[in-house]
DNA sequence: AGGATAGTTATCCATTTGGATAACTATTTC
DNA sequence: GAAATAGTTATCCAAATGGATAACTATCCT
């Protein structure tokens, strides 16, 4: 997985994005190939493909192809390095995670006007 | 916070970069000034400014200006949204915390070559 | 007042990113 | 074998990103 800050960047970089986010959460309910991740997607094929390559990059996803098909599937394991970075944060800062929960609840309704 | 998909999309994006990781460390133990930042970053002042900005637009971190020094401090509870994210999936796909975190010891050595 | 300190603004620049089209290759399918 | 299907490659483009320098403002400090 080339452990390390810049596997880091590239996971944080490959989640920033709304449009691989969502095919994450596609892939989430089951493998699918370029077309199916498109489809919902309004953007031309090549693009989805760039997305693809961005996610398959970071390891968050892998494919094969059969014949003219190529599935993807995901890597569930990879979210751990993030989980894991979060985590250590949360560990060395005193927050537990309780806490941490009862203060977004109180503060979810705040605002950045923007 | 101005919730919905483009506040993920910053906080990913803020995230995705080594020096504003490290400068979100820095903030964890405790208040800084953009120049005591700035030291351990070779950079010169003015990138260091912009990568300020890109975390405080993210809602991770927060300053005030008094005199000529502006101190900055991290929002840690602006990480609960990343959390929040991530243990949506991870509920929604079938993995337990402690299976992932299994899984990961047995995968922490494997290497994408590049 | 004058110098040092701390930060800010304005540009500039190369690279990356997120998007598009056009044209092409490989597989199925009829 | 011809047409449809699935994906790929090659370009192109505008905007964003991460970096720099130069020049400036606003506070201290003596």
């Amino acid at each position: 997985m080339l452990e390390g800050p810049q596997a880091l960047d590239r996971m944080f970089q490959a989640l920033s994005d709304q449009s691989r986010r969502g095919m994450i959460d596609r892939l989430g309910r089951g493998p699918a190939s370029v077309t199916e991740l498109a489809q919902p997607l309004d953007m031309a094929l090549p693009t989805v493909m760039k997305h693809l390559q961005v996610l398959e990059t970071s390891g968050l996803v892998q494919s094969e192809k059969a014949g003219r098909v190529r599935t993807y599937h995901l890597r569930k394991e990879a979210l751990a390095v993030v989980e894991r970075w979060i985590a250590e944060r949360k560990a060395s800062w005193n927050i537990t995670f309780d806490r941490l929960d009862l203060f977004l609840a109180d503060t979810s309704t705040e605002t950045i006007d923007e």
